[in-house]
DNA sequence: TAGATTGTTAATCGATTAACAATC
DNA sequence: TAGATTGTTAATCGATTAACAATC
């Protein structure tokens, strides 16, 4: 059965919220509690969740913890990632500092740039910045998964493509492009920039 | 006439496949073209476009310069817009270094902290933290119409609840919750760990 | 048992796309 | 004029929601 993209999209919220509630002592959950902590129908949280398997109980809901391990389970959060970036200019610095990816599972194992005088860099403990060049050697022996774009939007294209080709299978952009896509090959857009001018049209 | 929520999402798309179209020297495009560059249909742009004006010409498509002014004019990118952040810890002093805002005519022209000992640091020319207490008073002396949130999950609410109710419109919120949202308030959220997260569903 | 809430079907709603007359 | 492409309507497609039997 193929599963509606969007529906992909919102199981790590409900991800998300059910760690949170994990921490209090609430051992089960209804659709309707949940559906209220993320502004969603408590009608399409069981309809989401009904493409992976019957979850709850009628008249209780949902155990908390049990939901929480199938869910991560599906989105394969039970194991770690790795991941490279390209691009270690200011943005791809910011992006290795970024707090929230250790703790989700997701390690940055190497970085790239093109410009040789950075090569050799150290950026932090494990971490030195490599030539462009061992891009494709470096994935398949270190088992990288997920690529994190941050060059310059006039190279972002050339580097997805390198990506794909070294058999990346998922890409996390921040260069402010709409990328072409390969085949079997997922991509997300980070731009910041593109978020806040589609507020402005709401302001005066 | 309401406009889809959609459509002003992909207007900003628009408008940077439009300057992107300006630094060479075609002067005109068809939605075929414009399509084929953002992976949309043809059939979606003219339809989005049609809800604004009649920007094009039977036969030849749209003058660029034009169409990227009548959109620019939609969005309101025509002026400057003054943006505060708060939380200065990590992830905001990234968010304020991040070099994408600037350009697009988003000056960050005030930093908030709750904490005291950071309070009067300066993080850059004309940028000195502020302790949190001063929010309101500032967004209204500085004609702040955004709010960026970059403070731990657990204070986010209260943060934007704050915003809220300084008056401000839209806010760019980079905290790992879902927010509950005002009325008349527009709200982006930023984070990278759920696009990964919903990327690795179709890793194996 | 009575009350509550699931899982699922069918109805509704909204967004995308195809098609084509208008016209540059 | 002939060719191309818009703007717009109607058809299609897909996603959300309402409703309710099943059942804990």
């Amino acid at each position: 059965m193929e599963i509606p993209e969007v529906v992909i999209l919102r199981l790590p919220m409900y991800v998300r919220a059910l760690k949170q509630i994990n921490k209090t002592d609430f051992k089960l959950v209804s659709s309707q509690e949940l559906g209220k902590l993320l502004s969603i129908t408590p009608a399409q949280i069981r309809k989401d969740l009904s493409y992976f398997g019957r979850f709850g109980k009628q008249g209780r809901g949902y155990n908390v913890n049990y939901l929480l391990d199938e869910l991560k389970q599906v989105l394969k959060l039970d194991k770690q990632w790795n991941a490279c970036i390209i691009g270690i200019g200011t943005l791809g610095r910011a992006i290795i500092r970024y707090p929230g990816f250790g703790p989700a599972g997701f390690d940055i194992v190497a970085a790239f740039d093109s410009n040789i005088n950075l090569v050799g860099q150290p950026i932090r403990k494990g971490l030195i910045i490599q030539p462009i060049t061992e891009l494709c050697s470096t994935i398949k022996t270190n088992n990288v998964s997920i690529g994190i774009v941050a060059v310059p939007a006039e190279n972002a294209q050339a580097v997805i493509d390198s990506l794909a080709s070294c058999g990346v299978k998922a890409i996390l952009n921040y260069a402010p492009i709409s990328p072409f896509t390969h085949n079997g090959i997922v991509i997300r857009n980070i731009d910041p920039t593109l978020a806040l001018q589609s507020m402005t049209y709401y302001l005066d």
